[in-house]
DNA sequence: ATAATTTTTTAGACCAGTCTAAACTTTATA
DNA sequence: TATAAAGTTTAGACTGGTCTAAAAAATTAT
């Protein structure tokens, strides 16, 4: 059983870490939780002791097996929540994040089951990111960042990343940009690496090469 | 903005306080919440420096304005999650109060909002406790216990009170009693208090003294 | 290879919420 | 009405989570 607290500090370690493949300095899991390098050191050596990452004095820490289940169940009650507000209470993409950050704390597999089966088994939330299932298995095909698609060829939008803010989300929803959009990329600005691509084939817009990292779609 | 353990002490000084209408001891305080008398007095400090309760040393507590609509609040959101669990998701009315008493604790307002829009503003929870609306208004009608009807009348159950334990519920339902059933008064035993009635004018039971105070109906 | 800089950890403090034990107030009893 | 019993509050301690300031280790630069 963890706190909210411990459970949060798994869930950044978990992202941080891209789901597990690299090791996470004390440094980055501060900045990413908005407290102080030694506040971090006292928790990952509590989540150190539970077993669910190993730690490493000045070398930072890794997630471990059971670490990587739990940060995964967590993720998924986030993905369906924010599924949930969208799909059955019409929240937008852009208002679900701190209600799922909240909701993804409560402690109940029954809930979790029931309104898995009540949404049908999504396979992805809002913004396209894959929703574990409950044996915490991702299925997820290749998506690969709006800028690394090469000029006249046609893809279709598969997730956005969403950082902090919602007003990336608010800016695509304006362009006209959703999870399915049909995107043309009909130039690429060499100098500033911004992309001038076609919604669906009627809308012609440009985007900044940072949005287009944050655009993924289809190989 | 309250902390989730002062949430939990102002509900439950608003129910143990009859919706406030009298006021509260320590004691009493200490064995709802499962908590020592000590803890209290410390709590009820904070509270009535926050202007939500007024406390006198040795006397008690009383619930203020304030802290009426804080609770009502609160109150609503329990309830209106346990007809989301049940309506929506299909748990059964023992099933809910765990659940609720988590969920009661997410901070959105606009999360109820479309909650209750969705539940299509429900008057009532599973257990048949009103739900008060957005302005903290609760409206309900007439609701006596089942062991102040006289013999040979008829009723329609209207509320059960839940306290601690789902095994009441688990009961009611093993027998027949849900929130609508018609209860037909057959015979009163003086030296328990026990009652024998017919439900849905088909199936005959003995229920307790204990059970029938706990079981609210039409007058 | 040593010094300067950056990062990380430790030590010690603080706040919220809880507890036990002791002191105090109120209420009940003789 | 004096005293015993019950209930309540205070004092002091503990835990979880956080912080600042200082010490220690690692990295970078000279």
């Amino acid at each position: 059983m963890l706190s909210l607290t411990e459970e949060n500090y798994l869930k950044a370690i978990y992202h941080l870490s891209d789901g597990g493949t690299k090791s996470v300095l004390t440094n980055e899991v501060a900045d990413a939780m908005s407290t102080k390098p030694a506040s971090v050191t006292d928790m990952v050596k509590k989540l150190s002791a539970k077993k669910l990452i190993t730690y490493e004095k000045y070398y930072g820490v890794t997630i471990t097996k059971q670490g990587k289940t739990d940060a995964l169940t967590i993720i998924r009650k986030h993905r369906l929540w924010e599924t949930f507000l969208v799909q059955t209470l019409n929240f937008h993409w852009d208002q679900v994040h701190e209600v799922a950050e909240q909701l993804e704390h409560i402690q109940s597999p029954l809930l979790i089951e029931k309104l898995d089966e009540f949404l049908n088994f999504p396979i992805a939330d809002p913004h396209g990111h894959p929703i574990p299932d409950k044996s915490g298995k991702i299925h997820t095909g290749q998506q690969v960042p709006l800028c690394d698609i090469a000029a006249k060829k046609t893809v279709t939008v598969l997730a956005v990343n969403v950082k902090e803010s919602s007003s990336f989300l608010q800016y695509l929803s304006k362009i006209g940009v959703y999870i399915g959009a049909r995107l043309a990329i009909l130039d690429k600005a060499e100098f500033d690496g911004s992309i001038e691509i076609m919604i669906d084939g009627k809308k012609k817009v440009f985007v900044s090469k940072e949005a287009s990292q944050n655009i993924l779609v289809t190989p």
